[in-house]
RNA sequence: GGAGACGUGGCCGAGCCAGGUUGAAGGCGCUUCCCUGCUAAGGAAGUAACGUCGUAAGGCGUUCGUGGGUUCAAAUCCCACCGUCUCCGCCA
């Protein structure tokens, strides 16, 4: 969430930046009125408050003192302003809930050089690399029909058990997914701890991240445990240090980690429903960092630059998107997206998308960091962006390397993660 | 799932049974200063976070796992929950 400072010295800054996004300002308005009356009252309650406490120290005083009479006197006094006390602390309660219900609606404050525009046909468009002007016939078959003659990819069986926007893999299919997966970690391996985190966490952990309340529509619920499925491993990681005081020398510190990503796509029935395109779970490897303000811009251009270069050496073709303020997702200030061209679906897939997110996750999560020698704590800044969103990268290689006899070729990289096997051969 | 023990500051650890000058003894660690050729040892002082008011100094408030309750007053009493450990049960 944002600075509720930020509210107080300079409202109209905080409304540019939600209408930039083109969410509705009156939140802020909101937001401004209730934080007023939330320190009236406030202040009001801690007089009232360090009356009492006076008074109670006086009454032990004087019981020790063997005074009694006194004491009764005073009893009777702080019991009234007790009551008193009582009210205005219901009262700051309420409106503390308020302010936090706003706060947690409001998405983070687009970064200054985001590009302006709200949807995402305003994305701007930084680089697009190895795009063939033409495409061969054979590559123009969409993965799923790809999948279906390889014996590679298990679309009807996968609904027949879990329903539609489930897939299922086998075979050298499947062997393909953990290749791509253990590529993925091993990339980053030489500055990313690995993590294996739970994909199954409570209710505070999604709301560190800005998955709830707002998108509690889009994420799996098990509500006998009231335990949530994660959408993405940024969840876990973003928590892993929630409550917690770093010390600088800790940081910046570089996660990543491999797990299955759940969404529920509850906006999105109907939409992309072929294949890999759009599924209800899935395998991503994530990389993630917390860092201190002057560290993020470089750990963001970093970051990107990892989950391209992966990408880049799979030999595909992608383009990089600077994402439009309208587009960047609730946390991020800014955000890149890579998609991968898939010339059988013939569309871009995103396949990453590497967000810095300033100081909103931390401040929800409450995790700061000590400065060597300064007194007082900062929240530090969160960044995370896909390594490797497993299937549709899956999609991209299958229908870009397929050959003119219908096999698959193995991107050369992608060989030693799959015993020497160079190609997913065509049925005979 | 059942039984028991426990959860205190950066760490260890007292306080809880007998509620009150306890934001919390003592120790460790850390910072500054003194001493010292250097280091070690020794001496002195300091050492939480957050909120709010204030230009500041500072004031006030909150925080002893979390949330309620009792009381003029709660680390201390009561209730619920969460977590840790031990034993039993179940189990990949």
């Amino acid at each position: 969430m944002l600075d509720i400072k930020l509210f107080r010295t300079d409202p109209e800054a905080v409304k540019t930046a939600v209408a930039r996004r083109g969410d509705d300002t009156s939140a802020v308005d909101r937001v401004v009125e209730l934080d007023s009356r939330l320190r009236t009252v406030g202040t009001e309650r801690d007089n009232i408050r360090s009356e009492i406490n006076g008074l109670s120290k006086q009454v032990g005083q004087l019981h020790r003192d063997g005074k009694g009479d006194e004491a009764a006197e005073l009893q009777t006094r702080s019991k009234e302003l007790g009551e008193r006390e009582k009210l205005l602390s219901e009262e700051a309660e309420v409106l503390q809930d308020k302010v936090r219900h706003e706060l947690l609606y409001i998405a983070n404050m687009p970064a200054d050089d985001a590009p302006d525009g709200l949807t995402e046909d305003d994305n701007v468009v930084v680089r697009v690399e190895n795009l063939q002007d033409e495409y061969a016939d054979h590559q123009k078959v969409p993965h799923w029909e790809v999948g279906e003659e390889l014996g590679i990819l298990d679309v009807d069986r996968a609904v027949k058990m879990s329903g539609s926007m489930f897939a299922m893999y086998r075979g050298a299919g499947a062997h393909l997914l953990s290749a791509l997966i253990t590529y993925g970690l091993d990339r980053n391996r030489d500055a990313f701890e690995q993590v294996r985190p739970p994909t199954v966490v409570k209710t505070d952990t999604m709301i560190g991240t800005g998955h709830l309340p707002k998108f509690e529509d889009d994420a799996y619920h098990l509500e006998r445990d009231d335990l949530w499925a994660i959408p993405t491993a940024e969840v876990p990681l973003t928590s892993l240090v929630a409550g917690e005081v770093l010390d600088a020398a800790a940081l910046p510190m570089r996660l990543m980690a491999h797990t299955s990503c759940y969404r529920r796509e509850a906006g999105s029935a109907g939409r992309d429903t072929r294949g890999l395109l759009r599924v209800h779970e899935f395998d991503k490897v994530e990389l993630y960092s917390f860092c201190t303000p002057e560290q993020a811009p470089d750990m963001h251009r970093e970051i990107l630059e990892r989950a391209e270069n992966a990408i880049r050496d799979l030999g595909l073709a992608h383009r990089v998107l600077d994402l439009a303020c309208g587009d960047i997702s609730g946390a991020g200030a800014r955000t890149y997206d890579i998609e991968v061209f898939a010339p059988g679906a013939d569309r871009w897939l995103e396949v990453s998308s590497v967000s810095w997110c300033t100081t909103y996750q931390a401040r929800r999560a409450n995790i700061r960091f000590r400065r060597e020698g300064e007194k007082g704590t900062d929240f530090v800044h969160s960044l995370n962006g896909s390594g490797l969103a497993v299937p549709r990268v899956w999609a991209g290689i299958v229908e870009t390397y397929r050959q003119a006899d219908g096999s698959v070729r193995i991107p050369e990289v992608l060989q030693p993660y799959m015993g020497g096997l160079t190609e997913i051969p065509a049925p005979s």
